[in-house]
DNA sequence: CCATATATATGC
DNA sequence: GCATATATATGG
């Protein structure tokens, strides 16, 4: 009783209130670990008047909780998965649902443990690689470097460069904070993405080919609360996508050849020739659907390919091997943005898709 | 009230 | 199996 109100914004620096603690994570999970990016954890978590190494020690504390209970979990998993009822078994702790474990953290309930441990460990490395020299002043360079999974159903065009933005944003403003990441001009996505109303709106002037086509959801010209976009929750989903394959791409470096980069990779081209059997040598841009052709989604970076990456000799070879249709997917990159109809969109792809289909064939 | 998270269903 | 949509719960 000492203290009267202890959760104000006076309270003792090295106190947690309920509400305190629960920001706190709220600010790792979107920033990492506070010894990474402690001004962006406690400005998240409106934590400034804390004491900052009360503030690491807590976050410290949250990370290691959140692995014991996933690292228990994983035992008593086999025998209860099959009896498949939802246990709400409070044991020591952390309770097990069908998928997520969830833990007690200081009076925070509900607190997901694997989302806790993998985004510290995902943002750390992502962290390790923005902080690299050259990113630092145009981080706009920054390229993953590796072979993505194309999105599903998305409005607009989003490829590597749109991938690549996506973790730049995240690194800068939050995972999560995405309205932020929008207005970042920098990146470029002020237009791709569809958090509101407004943007879908906004699209809908441009008026949208079918998604695909996949089973007629997409379809009126104006007026219909027509698809999909890229909204909050696929952001997310495709930012933990992006930032596993991050994190998969550093540990392969450390792991299979004998040179060990330590901290950082200087440039020099380290014998990389890991047996990729991913292909797709997809450049700047992806297609999606199609979208407002307002911004030129192609318009620099010719090529971007070797800036970030020595440029394995997979992409070398694949590149070779489409240098001969090379000029049918530059118009089919180029076109696609200022063709207005649908027909000749058609026309345009089948006319330059085809002799590359054939090409691949040979 | 809005935003996010989770479980569940479903399509590809 | 994964990405998505939807319903539902919950926190700010």
């Amino acid at each position: 009783m000492s203290r009267r109100r202890a959760e104000g914004r006076t309270s003792d620096p090295k106190t947690f209130s309920e509400k305190e603690v629960r920001a706190l994570i709220r600010g790792v999970q979107k920033f990492g670990s506070p010894e990474d990016r402690f001004e962006q954890v406690v400005a998240e978590a409106e934590l400034e008047g804390k004491n900052a190494d009360a503030v690491k020690a807590r976050a410290a504390e949250l990370v290691k909780m959140c692995e014991e209970a996933l690292r228990g979990n994983q035992q008593g998993e086999a025998a209860d998965s099959a009896a498949g009822g939802d246990d709400e078994d409070v044991v020591s702790g952390f309770r097990r649902n069908a998928k997520a474990t969830l833990v007690t953290f200081y009076g925070v309930h509900s607190v997901n443990a694997g989302v806790v441990v993998q985004r510290v460990a995902d943002l750390a490395v992502l962290s390790q690689r923005m902080e690299q020299p050259g990113l630092r002043e145009d981080p706009t360079k920054f390229r993953i470097g590796v072979p993505l999974k194309p999105v599903h159903h998305w409005s607009c065009l989003w490829g590597q460069r749109e991938d690549a933005m996506l973790l730049v944003g995240i690194y800068r403003h939050g995972f999560g904070n995405w309205d932020k990441l929008q207005s970042d001009a920098d990146l470029g996505l002020e237009k791709k993405l569809f958090l509101t109303t407004a943007d879908e709106k906004a699209a809908n002037v441009q008026s949208i080919g079918g998604g695909g086509g996949s089973s007629g959801t997409v379809r009126g010209s104006s007026g219909a609360k027509r698809i999909i976009a890229p909204k909050a929750t696929h952001l997310v989903r495709r930012g933990e996508y992006l930032l596993k394959v991050l994190r998969e791409g550093e540990e392969n470096k450390n792991r299979p050849a004998a040179s060990q980069a330590s901290t950082s990779t200087p440039p020099s081209r380290s014998s990389s020739s890991r047996k990729r059997r991913g292909r797709q040598g997809e450049d700047s841009d992806a297609v999606g659907g199609a979208d407002n052709g307002t911004e030129d989604a192609g318009g620099r970076s010719a090529e971007d390919g070797e800036l970030s990456e020595p440029s394995s000799m997979d992409e070398r070879t694949c590149k070779d091997l489409m240098r001969p249709v090379k000029r049918y997917l530059q118009r089919l990159r180029d076109e696609a943005e200022h063709t207005k109809s649908a027909n000749s969109k058609v026309k345009l792809i089948s006319e330059c898709l085809l002799p590359i289909g054939r090409h691949i064939r040979s």
